[in-house]
DNA sequence: GCAATCCTTACGGGTTACCGTAACACTACT
DNA sequence: AGTAGTGTTACGGTAACCCGTAAGGATTGC
């Protein structure tokens, strides 16, 4: 089991919620951290470092308010990402209410987080379900989040797709994102396929119309 | 001070760090009960009415994550309103992500919520000021959603807006929204008034087509 | 009571979206 | 080389949206 933790969340009661469950695995709370701010968490994991005595497993949530003070990294992602860079082989559970399949494929895959558990009316369950399988060298997924890493589930859906939606969304003419595309040299360009795409997404969203995609869209946090 | 408090909170760990709140300022653990759903608090509520034992105060989250058992009423919004037909003076306090203007002074003037806290960083202080404030018959609002009732941000958007726009985001056309407002006797529900209504909208929104005020009007939570 | 104003509704013309069809290019497989 | 499949682009017709104008009804103020 693991003996030393950072906790980074920046609602300090979340925080006693996860204290309570590293109680209940008998992980000492002298050797428990919290941060409040990303950049902090960076910080400490590198003192940590420094100092010989390096974290065993960090616990991130996601998303974190702007303060009024400027800060470096301002999303758990970013913090993720940040720490990849060396210590690609930390363990990390992401502790979040965010529970879309698209960001929860992602970040196990492109950043290799080890668990993701929701946070919700089961989180407490979980979390300590996924630290014990994380220090088993396992993964975990909370059940909300099962399948995000099934085949079946991989719409297919492209950056270029999100690009359009996002450009959409804006309020842009189809000739309008056409002409972008081409300024930015994204293929295809033209007003011909641009339709054609927002066709196929019309219809695997199931919408009736630009607008109705675009808000389904935004719903599903893809844009 | 008050002595029976209730909290509504689908997450476990959040209500551990209210407690703390009520600790502090010597609310008896025993006089605390929690509640993981809407219809259950409200359960909770009538039957300490019954009891001779109504409760003080009730602290309540918005969002609730839908579950494998049905409810009746699923927000945290559909709970205050149901309890304000019965308990009209019942002291609430709202404790939630959402930050929000429009929402803050929705609840404020429509339901006359007592105190609204946004959970983040300084949610324990804040909730504990919201605390005393509501004990001492006055209201609180978060630092984050202070100027929700000034008038200044008073920009007219009317009820009839905003369920336009929803027609709207379902992907729904000018005719047809023009149909369901004749069914519903709602009015104005000719095509043209819709029309000018949504004209009026992308000027307010600086929106240059349905689909960008839809988009807009997402993000900025009023839809 | 009357006028000014606002709101609702209707209509017409220009623009954009939506949809089917089709030509052309590129790839993969035989 | 041939063929089938996929993706990009183009075009035309219909429907929906966008915008200005204008007439009739309701409301307000004098």
């Amino acid at each position: 089991m693991f003996k030393k933790v950072l906790i980074v969340d920046d609602h300090a009661s979340a925080n006693s919620g996860v204290l309570e469950v590293l109680d209940g695995l008998k992980i000492e709370r002298e050797h428990i951290y919290k941060s409040q701010y990303c950049d902090d968490a960076q910080l400490k994991m590198k003192r940590a470092v420094l100092d010989g005595e390096p974290f065993d497993l960090l616990i991130t949530d996601l998303s974190f308010r702007d303060d009024h003070r400027p800060e470096k990294l301002t999303s758990g992602e970013a913090l993720i990402k940040a720490l990849r860079v060396d210590y690609p082989e930390m363990p990390i559970i992401v502790f979040s209410m965010v529970d879309l399949l698209q960001k929860v494929r992602m970040l196990v895959n492109e950043h290799q987080v080890n668990a993701y558990v929701c946070k919700g009316r089961e989180a407490s369950k979980e979390l300590k379900q996924a630290i014990e399988a994380v220090s088993n060298k396992q993964r975990f997924l909370s059940q909300r989040v099962q399948n995000a890493l099934s085949t079946k589930n991989n719409l297919e859906i492209t950056d270029f797709d999100i690009e359009l939606a996002k450009q959409l969304s804006f309020g842009k003419l189809q000739n309008q994102i056409s002409d972008y595309f081409k300024d930015n040299d994204i293929s295809p360009s033209s007003v011909s396929s641009i339709e054609k795409r927002l066709n196929k997404l019309r219809i695997q969203f199931k919408a009736d119309n630009a607008t109705h995609l675009v808000a389904k869209m935004k719903d599903l946090g893809l844009i």
